[in-house]
DNA sequence: CGAAGGGTTGATCAATTTCAATCGCGGTGG
DNA sequence: CCACCGCGATTGAAATTGATCAACCCTTCG
């Protein structure tokens, strides 16, 4: 069975036959969550360190008002903070997008692989970083760009780390977003994401279908994104 | 002397007196900013871990159209981040708001404090946690909040660290910053970014002067925000 | 068949940006 | 001491972006 996440982590260090089977065997027991089911919720204890071994999931948070912000998207291989057991309760919620298959490592399970293996630690740790870089490009993409270079940013993003992440064997990249989860990801109306979404398709830059967005041309939507994928797959020291 | 990165990490964990000796010594030698220096730029080799002990700074990124996005407020005690030396190369830039004092930790001498001093460690990884809440507080803030919520939001959580944090002594809350920077934190023009400020001040929630803000009525402004101060001293475990 | 959950479209409204001037403090050099 | 300069602050008017409101459609699924 191929394990997204210790490839996602072999993308940064070499691993042992012997840390393989101790990941294996830290993730063999994943629960599954049908789309919209919520993994964690703001204000619940913290726990296990969540893994994303199949499926996509999405951070977010809901305000008073009733209206939701998106914080991140994880795909297979991702998972959520490594030190959030730290705390007492979580401070945002987790929830499945599509069907997921989910393992919960034991906070003392995940402390001791990484206090006995540099390597896991090391590759936690750059995987963190990542996903860090990735919250202040979302910043930044709120802040300065506009609703099509927004969305274009968006979408190379996932483009790129679906491919990264060896999601997608082959070229079509379908990615499971519909157009309400998109707006609440970008701060946008479902109304202002689709008629920019169909000014993209017309553009030719992507098709699209009830609850998927296939990217049709990557260079088209790097172009109108100005997006630079150096954040995502950084060069690593030594 | 007063040194504010020691007196941030005690309000998370208790250290020894060898334990304070050390993180004087690392921190013994800060250099000097002037007002909008940067401390180091996007595409740097990366190298010690920056520490501000005095004054406040920022990271930002430039984008190609010239525009600027702050993704980040340091104030003192505050740091960079902890793994940011497994990269080659910085994604972003971090600069000096006001005369400032920063010390450069070495990379080596970081990683033997935390990996000898596990009081250390965990102090820094908690730090880390609420720097990472901040960030996707900020992601909310710019997708679902208006422009009078967000100003009132960022400036309560400025507010509310810079108390946790103890820069001020006394009731007098100053924060140092030009209705520019504002513009560039929050993604707007100063244009607007002044006219909200005027609307807040006659709402008495705060008094402007050139190139700083007086908070003078948090509790209005917690109110106009909706704001949640749980993310920033949250409760940990154990 | 009915209901739910997207998706699509048009018309109108409101929030922000853009453009263009002007003001004024604070430091600098003559 | 004074004139000048740079940067930040302020204001008004016009232009633009994106939100809001209101239908309506379509597909899926029980």
């Amino acid at each position: 069975m191929h394990n997204s996440f210790i490839a996602k982590l072999q993308s940064f260090v070499e691993f042992s036959p012997g840390e393989i089977a101790m990941l294996e065997r830290a993730t063999a027991m994943p629960m599954r969550y049908r789309p919209r089911q919520d993994i964690i919720r703001e204000g619940d204890k913290t726990g296990p360190v969540f893994v994303v071994l199949e499926g996509w999931a999405c951070r977010y948070k809901i305000l008073p008002s009733g209206t939701r912000q998106i914080t991140a998207f994880l795909m297979p291989g991702d998972a959520c903070d490594l030190h959030i057991g730290m705390l007492e309760e979580m401070d945002h919620s987790m929830q499945a997008l599509t069907p997921a298959r989910v393992a919960a490592i034991p906070r003392g399970t995940m402390d001791r692989l990484m206090r006995d293996h540099a390597s896991v630690a090391r590759a936690m740790y750059l995987a963190q970083l990542v996903d860090e870089a990735t919250l202040r490009a979302w910043i930044v993409s709120m802040g300065r760009r506009s609703s099509i270079e927004r969305v274009a940013h968006l979408l190379c993003e996932l483009y790129l780390r679906a491919h990264l992440q060896g999601v997608v064997a082959d070229e079509l990249v379908e990615l499971p977003l519909s157009q309400i989860v998109l707006a609440d990801a970008l701060g946008m109306t479902p109304v202002h994401i689709n008629r920019v979404l169909r000014d993209l398709r017309e553009a030719g830059a992507l098709q699209l279908s009830r609850g998927r967005i296939v990217v049709a041309d990557t260079g088209k939507l790097v172009q109108i994104a100005g997006f630079d994928e150096n954040y995502l797959h950084r060069r690593i020291n030594r």
